[in-house]
DNA sequence: CTGTTAGCGCATTCAG
DNA sequence: CTGAATGCGCTAACAG
């Protein structure tokens, strides 16, 4: 079906059907003729060819490192909050973390009708740089600093010191010692490659502050690099607990790796007391943790929440930036907004008394 | 940059750089030329103007119900694995659990330069129906039966069935009595809409056949509907919880609704003994379930099993499901195959000894 | 091997 | 108000 041919069956020009479509000036009478034509052949328009003329497509690509992952998936529904609202759709291409697909989808999206992109960045490398640069479309970077495109980015720095100094108080409450020896090197941190900068460096480097600043030092030897995923965080934090019998607590650089440490803990618990826990009668109680051993991480994630009751972690505004970002998107692309611009968003300590 | 004037500026024809880039036959020399044309501008072809010409776009659009979700993740990580491997590229559309979005986003797919479409479906609405039948581009639906499109589903009822059994036996051996009315009514489920064939109807009605053959009965009463969301539930857990103190086992439809369940039972726990937890002395220890309660679920998800050691769930081939989906797809998209094909795949329950 | 030509399906002039 | 004509950027014959 195309707008030809049901110009024909109607007996008017595609002119015609073309205004009818879109609100131009129509009479009546063949309006009608119009309407029914097409509702009998059930015809819809070829968005393809229309974006190729109009050079608009209301509609938004987004690239994403990960599809099952609250933190991506709470970015996601502030764009399309504001998208739809403003009559835009939206399209995700998913990266599973290889930078090279990143470009890839992000080529994809500059020749294919969307108005604009929503990076939601993990590395930035040179060819991001570049990419970013001599967009044809409107690009707006989630997640990371940058100085080649609009950008939102979360206090990760800030929220990893906040993050230190809750971990150093809980070392001093359990210790009741400040900066000795014997409090020292007890904590453990599991972090990701110093490629994402928002996660693997500033998340870090302001844990060590914030540590600092209560006078706990991170040793190296209890730090650890792990993917972005619950494997990773449990195997990094096997190797941990092998090799360092005094952990007090493991801070992990997302609540996915936590999650990971858990599991680890957990598996932990159940080597060392597989006796104790069959026989003790009530065989639903899980021991989450090797009792003197805790957990932290970062993101606020609902679901380890409900599971674990909450570990110590902190909430950025996932869904603010996403909303934001959209906002932003849509200044450049419906209004042409020039300026650029930088937004730092907030965070929020989550559970940092837990079981106090 | 258009590919006339990079022609213009290379001294050849359109069509000679249009073979430069899809491997026609062309000179050494020219080619030379036009690369370094090429390579200077920064030249790229608009797929989207290509599309329109040969109909052809190397890109598939997946349309899932919601983008954070391990179920949703592993099919569409099996579409990407055959995909890529076959030189296409997936786009996603998420709809938010909201049919109308369904049909949107199907509609802008048949209208968009993609060469198929996935549906992961859940409510097939006679809207649904609709647009299978006429669809101009090649649908294959995952996880729902439908007879008007290739389907790919799982044997919900077997391991609804499957799961009851289990259930029963578990409650058997705690009970040490058959069928008594000491057990019956000591289940729960917690399911979702009947509006999804799958999850709704079949897994449910599989869960009670398999009670029933082990001489359970599961009381209406002791069921709740909940979304496919933890914090639905958590909410439901709690409900029944509240009314029914001689719940022995709560059965949910998902794992993300077990999850909520879970978080619902250590609400309660906290709240019966927080003077036993707390002076405990060992903080760190969590009471996951009340003593006398446990959970199962459906879906196999590894985060609920890494934090919580693992409830008796059942694991279905999601990822094979989203493997032989995008086979059936590029079949039908490369090879024209007509044959119409429904797939059930099986499963396998998993952890259902667990604690025995 | 190469350039010219003719559309893909649509929206937009521009004369009526 | 309306239709004929033009071209968006590209590829697919077609004749050199």
């Amino acid at each position: 079906m195309t707008i030809k041919e049901i110009a024909q069956l109607a007996g008017v020009s595609s002119a015609a059907v073309s205004r009818y479509l879109n609100g131009g000036y129509i009479s009546e009478e063949k309006k009608e003729k119009i309407r029914k034509v097409i509702e009998e052949t059930g015809y819809q328009p070829s968005a393809q060819a229309r974006m190729l003329r109009t050079k608009r497509a209301c509609l938004v690509g987004v690239v994403v490192p990960k599809i099952n992952s609250e933190s991506v998936s709470r970015v996601t529904a502030g764009i399309e909050q504001v998208l739809s609202r403003r009559g835009y759709q939206m399209l995700l291409a998913s990266t599973d973390n290889e930078p090279e697909k990143e470009i890839t989808y992000l080529r994809l999206f500059e020749n294919y009708p969307v108005d604009g992109i929503v990076l939601i960045g993990t590395v930035i490398t040179a060819e991001h740089r570049r990419f970013l640069k001599e967009s044809k479309v409107p690009v707006v970077v989630v997640g990371q600093y940058t100085k080649y495109a609009n950008c939102i980015y979360h206090d990760d720095y800030g929220a990893g010191k906040a993050m230190g100094k809750t971990v150093a108080e809980l070392m001093m409450r359990t210790n009741g010692k400040r900066g000795t020896e014997e409090t020292s090197g007890k904590v453990a941190y599991i972090g990701v490659t110093r490629e994402d900068k928002a996660v693997g460096v500033s998340r870090e480097e302001g844990f060590r502050a914030g540590l600092k600043a209560s006078g706990v030092e991170l040793s190296e030897a209890y730090t650890r690099k792990a993917e972005f995923t619950m494997d990773s965080g449990y195997h990094a934090a096997l190797d941990l607990l092998d090799e360092h019998p005094d952990i007090q607590i493991i801070s992990c650089a997302t609540d996915t790796i936590a999650a990971g440490a858990i599991e680890a803990l957990l598996a932990y618990s159940r080597e060392q007391v597989p006796e104790a826990a069959s026989a003790s009668g009530t065989r639903m109680m899980y021991i989450l943790n090797r009792s003197d051993i805790r957990v932290t991480g970062f993101g606020d994630n609902q679901f380890l929440k409900a599971v674990t009751g909450g570990i110590p972690t902190v909430h950025f505004g996932y869904k603010t930036s996403g909303i934001r970002g959209a906002e932003l998107l849509l200044d450049v692309i419906e209004r042409g907004e020039k300026i650029p611009v930088e937004m730092k968003l907030g965070f929020r300590m989550v559970n940092e008394n837990e079981m106090e």
